[in-house]
RNA sequence: GCGCCUGUAGCUCAACUGGACAGAGCAUCGGCCUUCUAAGCCGAGGGUUGCAGGUUCGAAUCCUGCCGGGUGCGCCA
């Protein structure tokens, strides 16, 4: 595909530049000029504030300055002209061959339009979702799952030798509760009666559903006293006790009374349930990971034993009251954190280090965590540690994903994991499609608030920027369906060579946005920001639009007609790979 | 109280990461279907970028201080 317009002008400044250099201009030793894409047409197609960066070491007017790297550019049949404008701007104007010849680029690259090499040989990982396995994913979930999917295609896309990875918290306290809760259940399907403890997860139907799987596996093979159950156990927060030590005497009385093997098998049937469904949501979301990494496996490899031990070898770790801590605050935390407790567990962080040092270990370049924004004070922590046991943090980016609050008639539906009542990702996806869930959650930024307009996502009109964008893909599959349906052909050849035939100004602009795609691809992949992406596309979908309406492309001058089909299907690509890389669907009729 | 995110048109958001007159969509108003899908197009109005200072050739963007919204500050995960 040849370098980039952009890269060609910016090696064209630093050769006129060395030419300066030469001339005994007081140049720094190393420059490199930066060129962008012009805002507005009239400051040309590229524009470079160079001179004005200079303008002071090199003790010259910006101006004047401009003038004298100009003079100095070579020679370039790229260019039509160069211009000095405004406080010292290099404009450069592009010939408009060299602007359409993005059409033959696009046709020939096909899918791969959009793709680059920048990051090859660069292993990263992208971490997301990650969501406890206690219960089907939310809406929450979602946009952490579609904005790390997006991340990841888009660094895939530039070269990256991506991996995705879902870290699986399948060993904390929260999956005894779970295993606890399922287990009540089975017993209340054993007749029992008693009151569900405060804290357990009382929630909808899952755990019932689980709860009747062991009964109908196993009878009551797993049944046990209900006295004996609740006997000396702490009263629950409603009755004025303690709902932790309430739910903590139940999780103990439940291993105790189960015995390790069948406490085992009801652990296991929860976690693998819900695991399981959450794959299966997350593949209809087109959402998939290479990898779903075990806190239990890790944690029985050793690996949190020898990450605390490295710590302490370090000297980052002491004792207090029973526990073991380490001392963050060496490393700008606010407070130092427990790795180990008193009663002798692990906590979360300790696992948390040790998966991340295995990140390290496990050769990847650039480590990359999709959180939720509530988690953010669990960053310097993290961060802490790895800087402590020698490892460069900077190479961990942690993306914080805020909320996404759903409306509904203009109201909020409101989201809770405890309470009986929320919205699961499947219950999104089946509302309003797994397309539009995939598109709103990355239309915004992601440190942004989202409002989710189901409503909108919904609607098939004019409001609803999906439908925008796809129904430009349909237009042109349609046009295509047209050709064939009055019995012509379409020769790309031919169009090539009549390229010189595409004179209307809504023709060049469509080919400078098409040409645009691969840097914006790129600059979307390294900001960690789809939405650029979304926002690219509405435009060329709009440019298209307009241009489909202003003029007939079924013309009966057979090199117009096919120079402009070329076009059309140029856009039709971009169109398709954009929106492939944000996981949604390009659909040949609407 | 401290930390992080955030405040841009009536509403929802952009602004190529410090660049040129701050741009879109929706909503409002006015036009366009005997021609490739009107799920579309064309046009109009709408702004002291929360407020006050500062940094510089140049600030929505960086710094300081206020004001408002969100979120977090467990031997939870």
């Amino acid at each position: 595909m040849g370098r980039s317009v952009k890269e060609q002008l910016e090696s064209l400044l630093s050769r006129a530049l060395d030419t300066l250099r030469a001339e005994g201009l007081g140049l720094p030793d190393v420059v490199t000029p930066q060129v962008s894409r012009a805002k507005d047409r009239v400051h040309g197609d590229f524009a470079s504030n160079i001179a004005m960066q200079l303008a002071k070491p090199v003790g010259l007017p910006p101006r004047v300055f401009a003038e004298r790297l100009i003079a100095a550019l070579p020679q370039s049949s790229l260019l039509e002209k160069v211009e000095i404008a405004g406080p010292g701007f290099i404009n450069f104007y592009v010939r408009e061959l060299a602007v359409f010849d993005v059409i033959r680029q696009v046709l020939e690259a096909g899918e791969d339009f959009g793709r680059s090499a920048y990051g090859a040989g660069s292993k990263v990982i992208v971490e997301f979702v990650s969501a406890n396995p206690t219960g089907p994913l939310h809406v929450g979930h979602g946009r952490g799952a579609a904005y790390g999917a997006a991340v990841a295609d888009l660094l895939a896309a530039v070269g990256y030798d991506v991996h995705r990875e879902y870290y699986v918290n399948d060993a904390g306290r929260q999956m005894h509760i779970l295993a606890t809760s399922i287990w009540l259940r089975y017993l209340e399907l054993c007749g029992a009666h008693f009151a569900f403890p405060s804290n357990g997860y009382k929630s909808t139907g899952y755990i019932y559903a689980i709860a009747q799987k062991l009964k109908d596996e196993h009878g009551d093979a797993y049944t046990a006293p209900i006295e004996q159950v609740f006997e000396g156990v702490p009263p629950d927060e409603p009755q004025g006790g303690d709902k932790e030590l309430h739910i903590d005497a139940l999780i103990a009385r439940a291993q105790e009374l189960l015995g390790d093997v069948r406490y085992r098998y009801v652990f296991d049937l929860g976690l693998n349930e819900i695991l399981d469904d959450i794959r299966d949501d997350l593949e209809g979301f087109g959402v998939r990971f290479q990898h779903w990494y075990s806190e239990r496996g890790l944690a029985e490899r050793g690996a949190v034993n020898r990450a605390i031990e490295q710590l302490r070898e370090r000297g980052h770790i002491y004792e207090q009251e029973g526990a073991l801590w380490f001392r963050s605050t060496d490393f700008g935390d606010e407070k130092d954190r427990v790795v180990q407790r008193a009663n002798g567990q692990i906590t979360y962080f300790a696992s948390d280090i040790a998966y991340h040092l295995e990140k390290y270990e496990r050769g990847f370049e650039r480590m990359i965590d999709v959180w939720g924004a509530d988690h953010h004070g669990y960053v310097p922590r993290v961060k802490a540690a790895l800087t402590a046991l020698g490892y460069d943090a900077s190479k961990l980016d942690v993306l914080l994903v805020q909320f996404a609050i759903l409306y509904r008639g203009g109201k909020r539906a409101q989201m809770s994991t405890r309470s009986g009542e929320f919205v699961t990702l499947r219950d999104l996806r089946e509302e309003v499609g797994s397309d539009a869930a995939r598109f709103f959650y990355v239309m915004r930024k992601s440190e942004q608030h989202l409002d989710f307009d189901l409503d909108l996502a919904k609607s098939q009109s004019n409001d609803n920027p999906l439908y925008y964008i796809q129904y430009a893909h349909a237009r042109v599959c349609s046009v295509m369906r047209q050709l064939a349906a009055k019995g012509l052909a379409h020769d790309r050849a031919r169009g090539e060579a009549a390229v010189a035939r595409l004179e209307l100004p809504a023709e060049a602009e469509l080919a400078r946005q098409l040409g645009q795609f691969p840097e914006l691809v790129l600059r979307a992949a390294l900001a960690y920001e789809p939405h650029q992406l979304v926002h690219y596309l509405r435009e060329l979908a709009s440019q298209f639009h307009a241009y489909y309406n202003g003029h007939q492309f079924l013309v009966d001058d057979a090199e117009l007609r096919d120079a402009r089909l070329n076009l059309i299907l140029a856009v039709r690509q971009v169109l398709a790979n954009g929106l492939r890389l944000l996981g949604v669907s390009a659909p040949e009729s609407m």
